[in-house]
DNA sequence: TCGATCCTGTAG
DNA sequence: CTACAGGATCGA
């Protein structure tokens, strides 16, 4: 599920659900989760704290807490955040939990366990946000900014997409479909992409992700049919042998850096 | 800079 | 049964 977009609607519902609730208690169901810290430490942390704020940079989840400390959350692959009504109703395939002081509760799923939850003082705050690349969907990523970090690398353009120290949240599915939109191969070393395609990337990336955040949030905050109207479709993305919508040759598969990488053989040169 | 690895679920 | 999964870290 998470990617920049899916994170985005996680953090806005945790905003809208958890911000000034009170938790009474923490549980950590699966201990590895909380490395390199112990799970005792994260609950106790965590104890009788209020959730002031939540911020979200690229995919990290940082849930402020009262007395300076932060929860930081990693969703990975499979996990999702949120408040549910009542903390005793659990769901199955918990990485945690946390009992809300009005009697909600609020749920780390992940079926596949590789999500993680730490505690951060200020400086440790500090550190890992120096280390997130720029946001894709702020200001400070401009044509020039992109253009001056992708000079310097000879990087395969899908595996520097990817690399979160140059940008914040992009994921596999949607580098794949910026790369599509701004027709260039994948395996291309992005030092030797035009300067051209790169503006064409540049903005593929941003209007990509700002339609696939809208996407996420409407298929979280409205109900049952309208759900699937709503939701982003790739256009290359797991898509392969499919016909590109654009040339109609098939849709390819490859491997790079251990994942897959689709793409349209005729339109990503 | 690369491959192995962490886990579980699901599709073929 | 095997292959693969929207991610990132770690050690070689």
């Amino acid at each position: 599920m998470p990617e920049l977009p899916e994170v985005e609607a996680v953090c806005r519902k945790l905003r809208r659900d958890a911000a000034g609730a009170r938790i009474l208690a923490a549980t950590v169901q699966r201990r590895r989760i909380t490395h390199p810290l112990s799970p005792e430490e994260v609950e106790q942390a965590c104890r009788g704290k209020i959730i002031e704020g939540v911020e979200r940079r690229g995919k990290n989840i940082f849930i402020n807490l009262s007395g300076g400390l932060t929860l930081h959350a990693h969703l990975r692959m499979t996990g999702n955040l949120y408040v549910g009504p009542d903390h005793r109703l659990r769901p199955q395939a918990l990485n945690a939990w946390f009992a809300l002081a009005d009697g909600r509760g609020l749920f780390f799923e992940d079926s596949r366990g590789l999500g993680t939850l730490t505690v951060l003082d200020g400086a440790e705050k500090a550190a890992r946000l120096d280390e997130i690349g720029p946001e894709p969907l702020s200001r400070a990523f401009t044509a020039e900014a992109f253009l001056a970090s992708a000079r310097a690398s000879r990087q395969p353009v899908k595996l520097f997409l990817l690399d979160q120290r140059r940008l914040a949240g992009m994921g596999n599915i949607y580098a794949a479909e910026a790369l599509f939109a701004a027709r260039i191969h994948p395996e291309r070393p992005i030092g030797a992409v035009s300067a051209p395609k790169l503006r064409a990337l540049h903005a593929a990336i941003i209007r990509i992700l700002r339609d696939a955040v809208k996407s996420a949030y409407i298929a979280y905050s409205r109900p049952g049919s309208f759900r699937e109207a709503e939701e982003y479709v790739p256009a290359v993305y797991g898509r392969e042998g499919d016909s590109c919508g654009v040339c109609g040759r098939l849709i390819r598969r490859i491997a790079q850096g251990g994942r897959s990488t689709y793409f349209c053989p005729k339109c990503q040169r």
